[in-house]
This record gives C-alpha cells, sequence and structure tokens, in this order.
DNA sequence: CGGGGGTTTGAGTCCGTTCAAAATACGTGG
DNA sequence: CCACGTATTTTGAACGGACTCAAACCCCCG
C-alpha cells in the first residue's frame, strides 16, 4: 500500500535562498564559502510536499541528496515480508538521502512525508562538484553520520534492554522538546506528530501495544491523551519511567 | 567488572608493513597514494593484545584510530544501568575508534579483543595530516560509516520482525562464511568466536535463552553444539528459518 | 448519513525472561 | 598431568510482557 507519489510538485513560493537559510548555520553545507554556498543555491531545485508523499523508495537509484527546508520526514526500513520500521525523525535543516549518496547504493530506506514539507534537492553531479572544491564538506557529512551511526547503536541497546512502555516515555521526551507548550497551569502540551501506528514503528512494537500503554499512562496520570494531543502535567512521573527512583 | 587492560603491549615481532598489508586493497587506506601510505606505515605503532583485553572503554577519550592486522574485535555498547549489547564483530582489515574520531567525542562504545589480535595505533595528529593531504581518505571513510550505518538500521529491523530463533541463523550463516570448513562428510563445521553470553548480547537476549534454541536446533537436527563447536550437516533447514518455504 | 481508516479493547497464547540450581567446561597451581 | 576452584553453560519451573486475532469503537470526510 503506497502512501503517495514519489515526487514533490515544484513550489510556487519563491524557492528559499540557502544564505538566508535559518538553519544554515547548523547544516553540514555551513563549512561552504561563499562562493560554493552560491553554488549550491544556484544548482538545487525546490519542492513542496504533501503529508504521506514518499520523498524517495527503497530500492530506487539515488541521485542526489534532499535538504528539509521545513516540515518533518520519516526514514523507515523495510524487509522483503513488509515487515518495517521507523528509523528516524528528520527535521528542518537536516540533509536526507546523503547516506545511500555517500556509499553509491540504492536506497536502503524510504522517505516519507509526515508534515507538510518543502525540501531542496541537490543532484548527484552538483553534490560532487561542491565536495570536490571543498574537502571539509566531506568531514562535516563524516562526523553527520556518525552521529547517525551512534544513534541507530543507542536504538538497539534501548530496545534490548527496556520495555515498550520505558522505550515510549523516552520517545515522549524526547518529542516534548521541540513541540510541547506550557500552558497556563504549567502542564506540556503537545501536538503528536506520529500516528499509532508510527509510534509503534518507531518503538519495534504494535499498535495495540501502544494503545495499552497510553491506557496505563492514563490510569497512572503520567499523562493524558487525546488522538494526537498529549497534556503532561508533570514531568517528574516520566522521568521515573526511565530513570527508575534510586532506593540504597 | 573489567574483562582486561586497557593497553596493549608493543609487539616483538616486527611491526606490519602498510605496503604489504594483505587488507590494503580492501581498506579505507586504500586510497592514499605511496608518499602518504610511507607517511601512514611510519607513524602507526602496533601492539599485541590477548583475549579479553579492552583496546578502548566506553567514555574514554579518543586520540586516534585502531586497524585491525589480525584478530577478532567485538564493539560493545553500555547503558548507565550495565546493559549491554554486542554492537559488531570487527575482523582483520577493518579500521576501529574512527566513529568517535570523527564526531569527535569520547568513545561511545567499547572495543574488546575476542581472538588474540595485533593492532596498528594511529594517532590523532597524523590521522589529521592524511585527511589533509588527501580529501579522497575522509570520502572513504565516509562509506565505510554509511555502511555501518546501514547495518544497524538492519539490526534494528531484524529484531523488531525476527524471533531470536530466527536471530540466531542469521548469526550462524554470517559467521559461517569466515569461520566455516567442509568436512569429509560434507557436513560444515566451526568454531564460534564467541560464547553463549556474546551470542545472546549480539541478539539482544540472554544465554539461557540461546541455550534454549540450541537445544531445539539439535532436536530438530538442523545444527549440532559442542562448546564452542558447531556442526552443520546441511544448509537448507538453516536457511529455512529465515526465509520460511513459500506455498503461494 | 454512511463508509472507512485508524484506534481501542478483549481474550488467549507464546516467546522470552527471571530466578535458582545443577552440570559442565576451563584455567591454574600443585 | 591431575585436582581443584571458578566461570560458564545448561536445565527447570514459573511468570509476564508483548503479540495475535478479532471485534467494537470512533472520528473525520465525503
Amino acid at each position: 500500500m503506497p502512501r503517495g507519489k514519489n515526487s514533490g510538485i515544484p513550489s510556487n513560493r519563491p524557492a528559499p535562498n540557502c544564505f538566508a537559510c535559518q538553519w544554515r548555520a547548523r547544516s553540514e553545507w555551513c563549512v561552504l564559502d561563499d562562493e560554493d554556498m552560491s553554488s549550491l543555491n544556484d544548482s538545487k531545485s525546490n519542492s513542496t510536499y504533501r503529508t504521506g508523499q514518499l520523498v524517495y523508495n527503497q530500492g530506487d537509484t539515488c541521485s542526489g541528496i534532499f535538504c528539509i527546508s521545513s516540515g518533518l520526514v520519516a526514514i523507515r526500513k523495510a524487509d522483503e515480508h513488509g515487515n518495517t520500521v521507523l528509523v528516524r525523525l528528520c527535521y528542518p535543516g537536516e540533509t536526507i538521502g546523503y547516506r545511500d549518496f555517500f556509499a553509491d547504493e540504492d536506497y536502503t530506506t524510504s522517505a516519507e512525508i509526515l508534515e507538510p514539507a518543502q525540501l531542496c534537492f541537490v543532484d548527484r553531479k552538483s553534490v560532487r562538484k561542491l565536495l570536490d572544491r571543498n574537502p571539509g564538506l566531506g568531514l562535516s557529512f563524516l562526523r553527520k553520520v556518525s552521529s547517525d551511526l551512534d544513534a541507530a547503536e543507542e536504538t538497539i541497546l534501548q530496545s534490548a534492554s527496556h520495555s515498550v512502555r520505558v522505550r515510549f516515555a523516552h520517545l515522549l521526551l524526547a518529542l516534548k522538546d521541540r513541540y510541547a507548550t506550557v500552558r497556563d497551569d504549567g502542564a506540556l502540551q503537545m501536538r503528536l506528530p506520529l500516528s499509532r501506528q508510527d509510534i509503534a514503528d518507531m518503538l519495534g512494537s504494535r499498535p495495540e501495544t501502544i494503545a495499552r500503554v497510553i491506557n496505563m499512562l492514563e490510569k497512572e496520570e503520567v499523562a493524558f491523551f487525546s488522538g494526537r494531543t498529549v497534556v503532561i502535567p508533570d514531568l517528574d512521573p516520566l522521568l521515573d519511567e526511565i530513570e527508575p527512583p534510586q532506593n540504597p
């Protein structure tokens, strides 16, 4: 069941300017000098994507890399039996598809839009040119892949040693940093960018189990869910999930 | 419970020569020209390690990278509660410690010797020099980290979608490529480089479970275990574990 | 207002874990 | 080379988390 069409539609809004990009300083491209940045700016194309669209599909040949200007992207990996996991979420400022680009392989994952997005695309040839002109760019991506690798290994460790409930607490705490706002009464509130299925895919579990865990958390008044909206009256109980209070 | 001392002992054997290294062609260093290779050869040091020794420890500061000349190395990751997983096995020709080196972080994993090994060490400054002189080296490592990342994501997918038994079958099939020999009667035989505990750590399981799975495999005559020695009379049943025979 | 997808709930089962003890293998020193 | 002590592996019994299958529910949208 394909979730959407492959290619974004050309943006009618003016294409973002790399120099003005608010993410520039934190992205891998920050090592480029003005001339190279200008070359990047000229060679990139820009598209708008709707929720559910596929940016690229596992198995497709990789012809360049994408940079997220706005929106949210899920990186999924599937096996031949249709089992899938959601490997990671990618936010504005992040580059996606670079792994397969640098490994010079077909895509080993799929990228799907979770929140309406605008992506820039830089084709193979342009990236190569920039890499040649600026060796620092390669090292910059090396740092990025290295940190992704550490995150992946962390995930392996987590799912080998913690229950779904604890992993879900971890996920909530990570999402709160990006999505939560503080209400008048001091409680945290956020709208999850993920369906129950997506949450399950991230935790290596099933939607039914997620529903049950949510049920328990509500009974214990740790967090309250209504659709995709979550209210967390107090962070401490959630933090205790991760690090049970010590009793020496 | 530390498993060994940290530093290897200086090799009494003549240090391996990078030019003569049998792994040269497949390693990341193969992009170096003769001059740079000679510089690498001069700046590296070499040590011998016994089984159980730690090459580096999670949390230590990373002061360079290691290259495996011979032996077998396990990369482990631990959390604050003492839970550990064995993230990956590293074989001769592979470089280890590069992830943390390139991310410029303290070690996020530990490296432990599983089979007596000889490692070369290249200090931070020398690696930097080589990276400066040869931008291709960075890209070469970029390819390596990228493939490690894919492997890690594959592990996440596997352990989310397959039973311990199936994952163990996967492991056996992977190990056989490197360790198995064909006996006179056509059966495959190998000596596992891993303890039951290590196998459990690789599969995100427990030694007891591994023992039970082994028990079942023997009852079903898929494979026979005696200590670390495994005999596999026929590969097909093992392959069926991974890809159950189709019935359309 | 009638689908239809996503979500929740229920019941039952199974895989894998935990804890404990027995058996075996292993390294070391005598 | 054997004996001993320790560590690893195996076995057993019991528990429990998470899965499966199935049905009911709900909400959003046409």
